[in-house]
DNA sequence: TCGAACCCTCACATCGATGTGAGGGTCAAC
DNA sequence: GTTGACCCTCACATCGATGTGAGGGTTCGA
C-alpha cells in the first residue's frame, strides 16, 4: 500500500509517516516511480510508534528499543546488545513509574466523580474510602 | 519560602514555577518586595502538576482539572461545574486508556528482557508465555 | 489529452514545554 | 557601602512533534 492508505489505516497523517521514516522508526520500500510502498505489518508498527511516543518517549528512545519489540513471533538475540538491555530496562523502570502515577491521577479523578455523583449533599463531602482525606495524586 | 527553595524541593527550575503560575496552575502569594511566597501546599501541588504534565495532559487541561483534585481533605461540589465534570470525565478515560498503552508496551519489555536473560540458547528463542508469538505493543 | 488524485522533496511555521540571559531590584553579611 | 546570593520582568532561543504549502512528478479515467 502506499502512503495514503497507510495514514488513513493508522490515522496519522502522511506528514508523520514520513517524519518517523526520517528518524529511523520506519524502513518503507520504495516502487520504482519513488512511491513509498509499505506491507501490512506497518499498521501495526506505527501504531506501536504512537503509542511509545504518546508514552512519552522521544524517537531517540523508541529506535533503539522498537527492534527489541517488534519482531512479531520471534525473538532475536543477536539484536541485543548491552546497551540496548540498559536503555530496555531503563524505560521499562521509566514507564513503570509512569504508569504509577497515572494510575494514581486516574484514580483521583475517579474517586472525585463518584464523589459528586454518588453522594450529593448540600455543601462538601468526603470521599468514600478517605483514609487520610487525600484524594490528591501525584 | 521563596521560588528558590521551592525549585529545590520540587526538582523544578525556576523558570518553569514562574511559567506554572503564568499559565494559572498555581497562584503565587507576593511579600512586600514583590518575591513570590510559597506554603507547604505547593510542594505536593508542584509535583501534581508535574505529574500530570509528565501524564502527557496540556497545561490548558490541568488548569480545569485541578481544583478537582487539589483539595487536601474535603471535596467542594460548588468547584464542579457541568463542563469541569466532562472535561474530568474525558480525560479519566484518556488515562486509563493511555494506561493500558503503557502497560502493554512496558509488559512487552519486560518479557523481553526475561526471554533475553532467562533462556540464552544461541540464536532465536519465543517468550514463555507466547501464545499468539506476538510480544508487541499498541 | 486533460484533470483529479495521488505521490515526491524541501523548507519554513507553529505549538507547548523549557533554556538562557540581559537589565535591574532586595537584602544580609562582611 | 559593597559584595554575593537572592529575587524580579521581559524576551528571545531551543527542542521535538506537528502543520502547511510551494513546486513538481505519476497515474488513471473521462
Amino acid at each position: 500500500m502506499r502512503i495514503g492508505e497507510l495514514s488513513e489505516r493508522t490515522g496519522t497523517p502522511r506528514r508523520l509517516l514520513r517524519y518517523y521514516e526520517e528518524q529511523g522508526l520506519i524502513a518503507a520500500g520504495r516502487s520504482p516511480n519513488g512511491y513509498r510502498e509499505y506491507d501490512e505489518r506497518f499498521v501495526d508498527r506505527v501504531a506501536q510508534i504512537r503509542g511509545l511516543l504518546d508514552a512519552g518517549l522521544p524517537t531517540r528512545i523508541i529506535k533503539q528499543i522498537l527492534p527489541c519489540l517488534d519482531k512479531p513471533r520471534i525473538i532475536h538475540f543477536p539484536d541485543a546488545t548491552p546497551e540496548m538491555l540498559a536503555t530496555l530496562e531503563l524505560e521499562r523502570d521509566r514507564l513503570t513509574e509512569r504508569i504509577e502515577c497515572l494510575t494514581r491521577n486516574r484514580d483521583a479523578m475517579a474517586e472525585y466523580l463518584e464523589a459528586v455523583r454518588g453522594d450529593n449533599r448540600p455543601d462538601t463531602a468526603r470521599t468514600p474510602g478517605d483514609r487520610d482525606g487525600r484524594a490528591g495524586a501525584v
